[in-house]
DNA sequence: CGGCGAAATTACGACCGTGTGAGTGTGGAT
DNA sequence: ATCCACACTCACACGGTCGTAATTTCGCCG
């Protein structure tokens, strides 16, 4: 079916956003102005202006909130961000996003991960990342619907309505 | 009978808990306070008492700085405690400590955990406890070779290398 | 077609948890 | 009895969160 512009390029509001990642405004709100996460596609420019997220953004803030709900500090996950932003690339629906103190990887195979854990001293924080994106997508579609093409630029294995 | 200086029964007065844990003797004091980690043999009493830790008092803390190592929130360390310390048991030196968020769990194998992995939706925090044991006798009797006999009467399994 | 009211959003400031530092007094070993 | 290490009590710094006020934009009605 054809493409349609039903909206969807306009990205995600500040408060969509935050109700899409399940975090408060306000952590949206700080984050911002705390440059870990900035919306790419608009940035504030003064008081009443309105800030626009990208997908990818969305994709950003829900790792970001999995790690925070997993008990760890933000400063840790800025640490993390600043080393992760540039290798965050193409295969976000696969890898794991494994920190091991204060470097970070992706790992794929399940084998590479156990290879780690016998060579770490420390404590291993594993995050696979495929439900990050699954959990994003879902909740997309079920506040907005209108904004599901957005989501679909993915391949996915089985047909949908 | 003259009573000498033994000093292996004494356990380890707090000054020297934090040197071997490597943490400052003001986290120590103030989880003491707040509860986190009280000295098994010797509890304050006052101004001018000294507490007394055990040797499975420094494994424990030795767990808690490496968590807060990796980044984990002091706040999620206590909760992960409040459920572990009953299931904290012998096989101190082998096993896994997973947490995932709210639960936290002993696991052995790699297998078991590869498991968690793929059902698990968030964040993975494992923490393999023999390096940590080791860590901790290597301090001891790096700094207090007279308590190496403490380290050596806890079972280990048997043929690690 | 334009202005008004209300909702959305940014900006500001208070508050909480964690940890540190200095100062004091008390108990235990010599 | 004396000395020293240690526990205890404020006071505070700092990162992070949250409530609230100030400001801009948008929808609606005349």
């Amino acid at each position: 079916m054809g493409a349609h512009h039903t909206g969807s390029e306009a990205g995600f509001s500040g408060k969509r956003t935050a109700e899409i990642v399940d975090i408060t405004y306000r952590q949206l709100d700080y984050w911002a102005r705390t440059d870990l996460v900035r919306p790419s596609l608009a940035d504030a420019s003064g008081s009443g202006s309105r800030r626009q997220y990208s997908y990818r953004d969305l994709l950003e803030l829900k790792v970001i909130k999995s790690l925070l709900d997993s008990g760890i500090r933000l400063e840790q996950v800025r640490k993390v961000f600043a080393y992760m932003r540039n290798h965050l690339g193409e295969d976000v629906a696969s890898a794991n996003l494994v920190i091991d103190g204060s470097n970070s990887v992706l790992v794929n195979t399940g084998e590479e991960l156990i290879d780690l854990l016998q060579n770490g001293q420390g404590v291993l924080n594993v995050l696979p990342l495929a439900g990050v994106k699954d959990e994003v997508d879902a909740r997309i579609v079920s506040l907005y619907p209108d904004m599901a093409d957005v989501v679909a630029d993915v391949p996915r294995a089985a047909g949908d309505a």
